[in-house]
DNA sequence: GCATTCC
DNA sequence: GGAATGCAACGCTTA
DNA sequence: TAAGCG
């Protein structure tokens, strides 16, 4: 049933000891002197460590990368006047006019020239300098680095972050890169005071059409035809594209569209194309897809500088919509109206993550946007408050009873608790988050996660899953996590359970198995032991079933959270950590290497919900026995 | 975060 | 009036 | 039986 483990599989490597910071996506340009502001550039991240001489390159996820570019290691020795610092930069491909290309990097021609842009000053000598100012850290960075070296070049900041965003944007550069003059270096961290801006947006467009070729493409087309649907059913002509496909692509994408001509146009009324005749316009079915990036869309709804990127087989015709960036959520009342009942909000401006620049505010409007798909999986369940009055980093405590204070619009299920300690029965009244003003009466009492039982009050001794917790110790990360998540997979398919993932927070995974409410606590608890036994043993050293922190390496799966009374953050839920990532749900197609959980933000996750709806929908449909698995497992 | 209790 | 305080708890494991 | 663990 379990596959052994991959031989191929590298062992531990070493790991920097910083992880690079890094920035949050920004629509605009910061504007002030407190910005500066550098070119994104387009290559690998790479963390520089010298120790006596001797170089390391650590990329993001902590692969080694120094074998990768060896005339960029050699040279980083010789630019810099120390033996022993740490720095951050990007190494990046040059092409044939010198230039930074991300395309000459993906082909890695032999001959191709690398160049490490240096940009930040992690260390020196053995003294941190990341609590340092930028300016400061970029002054001393300066100073290491022999200006006339080639290779290791120091990345210029600008003042002007328009004048920069607007020549990148000529020069086919991805964006712009503004950071906070006085902030300091936060390692691993995505936070405010560094921005990324880009130059180019990105989405989906289908093809409705192409136009006769000039020149030498007079035998194949000129251009594509690009649409995307409108709100019912329509059509809507957004462009032609002419670039980013060679000869090799024409040739693949005529052989996909001559089966889909028509004679006529698809759109109504016929569409205006600058500079095409009427009939060197060949119509299709709208119905395959491409990626397309473009510089804007122009007021009148068309695209600015569309290139192609390639075919998209992952998305359906009908879903190709203008993606318009959601906005960040309407900032909140103090005071919010819901049939009758009134929700006093306070402390709306407080710093609930003061690095990342998140207040309380935020994450109450993250939860009002997020309330119609995060609710149904709160509904009905035993909810234990866990509140964080001063936010993520300060102290906390637990509150199951229902205070007193809260309103009696939010509903109370009383259960018995036996402490055992005392011997002593009490009723606990556990409050039930069942719509979206409650959500927002427990995260203004300082709830950052909302974490409930797995059961559901009409059945409280019948779960309705079993949680297969994944925590990875320190000896590892989130890769290993996602290599054991896919075992479990592999193992539940193997019996017939669907399941679904969805990332705990910083480098967690949790996968649930919905049931239909036959099987005890007992029994959830024995299915998981199984499974996860079955992949510790088989697999020693990357999964393990090992409870003492001390003695464990590789990913616990920890079969011990399936049991009554336990909780679990909920699906959506913002967890207590730096740069606040959020409890994402994922199609099992993205737990693959270089997921990067720390990406998904509120905003983010907003953003993917527009996109996506809800990926833990089939948590709340999914009825499942876990009768054949058993058996089949003897 | 807030009601309650202590000084 | 202002400061201090409480606000959960259990099963499982190993020492 | 106590302490560590989540
Ligand atoms: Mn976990
Ligand atoms: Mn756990």
């Amino acid at each position: 049933m379990i596959k052994k483990r991959d031989q191929s599989r590298p062992g531990p490597r070493e790991r920097s000891r910083y992880a690079p910071m890094l920035a949050m996506l920004a629509e605009r340009v910061p504007t002030g002197p407190d910005w500066l502001f550098e070119v994104k550039w387009d290559g690998y991240r790479s963390i520089v460590t010298l120790t006596g001489g001797e170089v390391a390159l650590t990329s993001r996820q902590g692969n080694d990368l120094t074998g990768r570019f060896p005339v960029v290691a050699r040279e980083v020795e010789q630019a810099l006047k120390t033996t022993d610092c740490v720095l951050d930069g990007e190494v990046c491909a040059l092409d044939e006019r010198g230039r930074s290309s991300f395309s000459a990097m993906q082909q890695d021609a032999p001959g191709t020239r690398y160049v490490l842009y240096a940009f930040d000053l992690l260390e020196v000598e053995g003294s941190p300098t990341v609590d340092l100012p930028l300016h400061e850290r970029r002054r001393r960075l300066e100073e290491l680095l022999d200006r006339r070296n080639e290779t290791v070049r120091f990345s210029e900041a600008f003042e002007d972050g328009e004048a920069l965003l607007e020549a990148a944007a000529e020069q086919g550069l991805e964006g712009v890169i503004a950071k906070r003059v006085d902030s300091r270096y936060l390692p691993g961290r995505r936070a405010r005071d560094w921005l990324k801006v880009k130059t180019h947006d990105e989405q989906e467009f289908l093809i409705a059409g192409y136009t006769r070729g000039q020149g030498s493409r007079s035998a194949s087309f000129g251009s594509l035809v690009l649409a995307v649907r409108d709100e019912p059913g329509g059509l809507r002509y957004v462009g032609n594209c002419g670039t980013g496909f060679g000869a090799q692509e024409i040739e693949r994408l005529l052989g996909l569209l001559r089966p889909l001509e028509r004679a006529t146009s698809p759109f109504s009324p016929v569409p205006k194309m600058p500079k095409v005749r009427k009939a060197d316009v060949v119509w299709v079915e709208p119905e395959l897809v491409c990626q397309v990036e473009f510089a804007e869309w122009t007021h009148d709804g068309r695209l600015r500088a569309p290139s192609y990127r390639g075919l998209r087989d992952d998305k359906r015709p009908d879903e190709v919509v203008r993606e318009r960036a959601t906005p960040p959520p309407e900032p909140l009342p103090p005071e919010l109206r819901h049939g009758g009942r009134v929700l006093k909000l306070s402390n709306l401006g407080k710093a609930f993550w003061p690095e990342e620049g998140i207040t309380k505010g935020d994450l109450l409007a993250y939860y009002r946007a997020v309330a119609p798909v995060l609710v149904p999986h709160l509904r009905q369940r035993p909810f234990t408050m866990k509140r964080y009055p001063d936010g993520w980093a300060g102290p906390h405590f637990f509150q199951k009873d229902a205070p007193k204070h809260m309103p009696d619009w939010i509903k109370r299920q009383a259960y018995i608790s036996t402490s055992r300690a005392s011997r002593e029965k009490r009723v606990i009244d556990y409050p039930l988050v069942n719509d979206e003003l409650a959500l927002l009466w427990m995260v203004n009492a300082g709830c950052i996660d909302l974490n409930v039982w797995y059961s559901r009050i009409d059945k409280p001794e019948r779960p309705d899953w079993v949680l297969f917790d994944l925590d990875p110790s320190p000896d590892v990360g989130f890769a290993e996590t996602i290599e054991v998540a896919l075992l479990v997979k592999t193992a539940l398919d193997a019996v017939g359970l669907a399941s679904f993932p969805k990332t705990s927070g910083s480098e967690g995974i949790h996968i649930l198995v919905p049931l239909a409410r036959r099987h005890t606590y007992d029994e959830t608890r024995s299915f998981s032991e199984i499974v996860a036994g079955a992949i510790a043993r088989t697999h020693p050293g990357l999964a393990t079933t090992e409870w003492s922190k001390a003695k464990r390496r590789g990913v616990l799966i920890d079969a011990n959270q399936n049991g009554e009374g336990k909780t679990i953050a909920s699906v959506y839920s913002v967890r207590p950590k730096a740069g606040a990532p959020v409890s994402t749900p994922l199609r099992w197609e993205e737990v693959r290497a270089g997921l990067d959980p720390g990406a998904f933000t509120m905003q983010a996750v907003l953003e993917r919900v527009e996109r996506e709806g809800d990926l833990y929908a089939g948590v709340l449909t999914t009825r499942q026995s876990l009768g054949p698995a058993l058996r089949a497992l003897g």
